[in-house]
DNA sequence: TTGATTTATTGGAACGTTCCATTTAATAGG
DNA sequence: CCTATTAAATGGAACGTTCCAATAAATCAA
């Protein structure tokens, strides 16, 4: 049936018996073509077998309607939220992201974002890996392809950037903690080189220090942010003369990863010691206990990282405003109960 | 520094004072030009700002080097793992993966499919959505682009598979759970238009039968692959007069959704109700209770997957073997102690 | 009928590469 | 010094589209 070359408009013309030009209108659904033409054209392009060439039209065309996501860890289902936040506002709008990952690995990003321009894609989304040089973009600003980050930004960059409140998420989350009377404090995980863990780092501190907890009692214990991160980063905490009895976790991948380390010490979350999250995943609310985090609302942060992207596109600019979404507390179980009550006899609490 | 207009071979050869051919042969890196104007060349590439457009050297070269991944669930960590494999090994290739999601949704799938087809991917890695029709992949076939399962196989293909063994993973799984005693068992999520299920669901009732349990003492219950799934299938069992005692699931998503459906019901998984998983996602290792789950290398399939891919673009073929990956149960602690000696006065249990 | 206008269709140039066939330059053999 | 050989560089055609300007056909106004 379709012939051993693949086929080109040209094929499509001579079945037809019209003219390329005619072909390429019908492909572009243009209004100028007689119905029946268009009919007979089509009926071509079915019995040839025909695929578009993309990259032959781009030639010509001034845009492409490829855009990238850049994500700088697939496994954290965190992004993969995100991406399906982006996904649905990309697809209402008829275009197909394609998504990238980088394993939190500048080199590979380099690599990625080169062959995503040499695709010639039309802009990209991306969440920054930890490291990223300042001047990793500049090739991109360049070639006056839209960037927008999402979630991560970098130090110095003109760059939009669709993110949550993290200060007042990691403000939140501390003051929860000392409302619930615990007075050493820590936060787990990141590395200074992250804006969002000084974002993070900084809502904290600025509770504590509002709050009445004196800077020496707080311990920050920097890590991966992954599960094995926070792992470390408890063992690391609990070695301490006078180890804190809470923790705000840089995100709940960390949060996971410190709980476990507590059951392998045979602590129980909560009780034992006070953990708190950032980004409330869907597995915080059904881990045991469940995780007390700061939600941030990431599909919307997806969609909205999208939307701008398309204005950008559309307006054919490349600077945009940030976006800040708002966050809040979710207060599960990871806390437990109130520790200044703890030690009182109220009999509430002790039947279990 | 850089023009408006994005720079092509011509500003280079202008630049560098040599012609469009010579740029070209630099940039593939030909043995034939002297070093020293290679190097001529390549600061004058630097020096213009130029960014390769693969779109117009595919339109001469016979294949892109664009390999598309076309997954069914990302939000699932077992398809991000699986993602991961791949990507280690087409990064070793120079080759950047695509990857996009098609949200279990055929339709979606139909436009992913036909996006990457027009951007003219050299290969395709795929693992097809729920209700994909026999026909979906034809226009690949046609076009020659070469196609590989992973994970999931349609009904008459002949696109080689790249799967794990389900059958006797299955098997495995409800021996298990026989040898610890329990009579009734339900196989939980999935559908039957999967071929998947049929492979699981086949190893499942091959033990059950092979083992003494009767057809009437198995119950199954079609679902969601996912937690929600999960939670259905529990509530449905429950239902039923003679509820079962032991679940294998279809995937580890379905057991989470199990597990948690048993705690809303005051159940302890494990000791008042057995659950098995399948696929050993590494969440599975850190809930509480931790899942029993069988393990099929996640990470080791997408490797193969993507050798398999890359052998049959060198070959310019578009058929290969199969590969079906080995299993091994990972007994943990959500199948609870032996039923055989639960009732008899032993003492271990009844602290709690 | 004639020219003006509208509606459909068309040929050609252009997009940025690669690759082949040539040309030019450099080197060697006599 | 001339020719044969090798090495290095080049011009032109081709890839599959789009878009503009131009043509052809149909309709309309007078």
């Amino acid at each position: 049936m379709a012939s051993r070359a693949k086929a080109t408009i040209f094929d499509i013309a001579r079945e037809a018996g019209v003219s390329k030009s005619t072909v390429s209108l019908v492909l572009q659904g243009s209004g100028l073509i007689r119905p029946e033409t268009a009919v007979k054209v089509r009926k071509a392009i079915e019995d040839v077998g025909y695929v578009y060439n993309r990259g032959a039209a781009n030639l010509r065309k001034a845009h492409s309607n490829v855009i990238g996501m850049v994500i700088n860890d697939l496994t954290n289902p965190f992004f993969a939220e995100l991406a399906v936040g982006m996904e649905r506002v990309f697809q209402s709008a008829g275009i197909v992201p394609f998504i990238a990952n980088t394993a939190e690995n500048p080199v590979r990003q380099e690599e990625v974002l080169k062959s995503l321009m040499e695709q010639g894609v039309a802009g990209l989304i991306v969440s920054p890996a930890r490291g990223t040089t300042p001047g990793a973009f500049r090739r991109l600003e360049l070639a006056g392809v839209p960037v927008v980050f999402a979630m991560r930004r970098l130090p110095e960059s003109r760059i939009p950037v669709i993110a949550p409140d993290n200060h007042r998420g990691a403000y939140l989350a501390a003051a929860h903690l000392i409302a619930k009377g615990h007075r050493r404090l820590a936060f787990f995980g990141g590395t200074s080189d992250l804006v969002v863990y000084q974002e993070r780092l900084g809502g904290f501190r600025e509770a504590c220090e509002t709050l009445g907890i004196s800077a020496r009692d707080v311990l920050v214990v920097e890590g991966e942010t992954n599960r094995r991160g926070g792992l470390a980063c408890l063992e690391t905490a609990l070695t301490m003369a006078e180890p804190p009895t809470a923790a705000l976790c840089f995100n709940d991948a960390v949060a996971f990863g410190v709980m476990l380390a507590l059951r392998k010490r045979r602590l129980e979350p909560g009780p034992d010691f006070a953990v708190v999250g950032f980004d409330d995943v869907v597995e915080a609310e059904h881990y045991m206990p469940a995780l007390t985090s700061v939600a941030v609302d990431t599909a919307g942060l997806g969609e909205r990282a999208a939307h701008v992207m398309l204005k950008l596109i559309q307006s054919r600019t490349t600077r945009a405003e940030d976006h800040i979404g708002a966050v809040n507390l979710v207060v599960r179980e990871s806390c437990g109960p109130d520790l200044r009550t703890r030690n009182r006899p109220t009999g509430t609490r002790g039947a279990a």
